[in-house]
DNA sequence: TACATATAGTATCGACTCGATACATATATT
DNA sequence: AATATATGTATCGAGTCGATACTATATGTA
């Protein structure tokens, strides 16, 4: 058993990553959780843009994202709009400044820097080892993994590769299944 | 370049440990970054458990670890005692308690089932990436790197495999040359 | 030796995070 | 219609964190 061993990397990693992300963010006035909250936004797809979709992917309660989000208004860096359907549901829109600091912010700097210097079999090697710690972190846990349609078992794909989500009953675009879903479950 | 994928997954990882982190260490009233202190001290040389060390190696400034460590002094985690020669010095050794909430807090209990779960040879895969990532990001940044006697350049194998470092001047046991050094330096 | 400078560490302040609790509103269930 | 559930907000207190100012010790230099 390597336990120890793989969680100090881990833990080292961490660090790093947080002081970068910190460093960088003051630039902007934003605090790491923020940055990671307009992240996710700008990776989830639009029926996952919601505040407890947030509220799930980084494991806050709903009061501690709603102030987070509340900030990130206020700055100009997202809008909310009503669900039309139920009007419970507001969905969390990135603003073309929102985008912009999150394009100059993340991936943070001194990650990019390290992945300029390695080969593309490197990236491939480290991608495909995260993954698998991932997933099997996932497995263990109740938290929702937040997956792409392509491995979902509620997607079922047409003749012309045309997505359809039989749980949204909703044919997806291009762009939209890319991105990850708050609803997601992987096949059986 | 996968620089983007990678990062989502070293984020993802990041949020689920914070998570686990946070809610074992409310076991203890023990907060994510006192967990790490603690954590810290237990795999540092008695070169590296001062407060600047503990400062150097979260990248915090020291007005901030000084606070955590009062309150992990507070709470009987750790004493602190003066340095025989240098009285500006204070080394910061784990009590019995602390030693024993940090055995079970860390690794997280999510991580541990984790790595259970996976092969010997999975885990080698990943932590052989996991260094390779880690050693990369922290050659292009300012921070130190903490690592252990055998490849440290201050390190002189004798005859009888016993190590001795040439900045301290002092030879080094066999459980000292396995901990973590603030005074680390790559080879040439 | 005297004085300047550097290093290790502490104390205090204000801005911020975060969970807990209570609350408002809308939808789902019975 | 009544009740339960789900989405989201407001407020509070404990705690994090960097900035600043401070003390004490060590080191370098004239």
């Amino acid at each position: 058993m390597r336990t120890s061993e793989l969680y100090n990397y881990v833990e080292r990693l961490n660090n790093l990553l947080r002081i970068d992300s910190r460093k960088k963010g003051a630039t902007y006035g934003l605090q790491p959780i923020q940055l990671e909250a307009l992240h996710y936004l700008s990776i989830c797809n639009t029926y996952s843009n919601t505040p407890i979709a947030v509220t799930e992917y980084l494991g806050q309660t709903k009061g501690t994202v709603s102030q987070t989000l509340k900030v990130l208004e206020k700055k100009g860096y997202l809008t909310k709009h009503s669900d039309v359907s139920d009007k419970r549901i507001s969905h969390l829109v990135l603003t073309k400044e929102g985008v912009k600091v999150l394009a100059e912010s993340i991936p943070t700097p001194l990650f990019t820097n390290a992945c300029k210097k390695l080969s593309e079999k490197e990236q491939t090697r480290i991608s495909s080892a995260l993954n698998t710690l991932l997933l099997n972190m996932l497995k263990t846990n109740e938290m929702k993994p937040f997956g792409v349609c392509s491995s979902c078992r509620y997607n079922s794909e047409s003749e012309e590769n045309q997505f359809f989500c039989n749980l949204l009953n909703e044919p997806l675009n291009d762009r939209e299944v890319e991105l990850i879903c708050r609803e997601y479950k992987d096949l059986e």
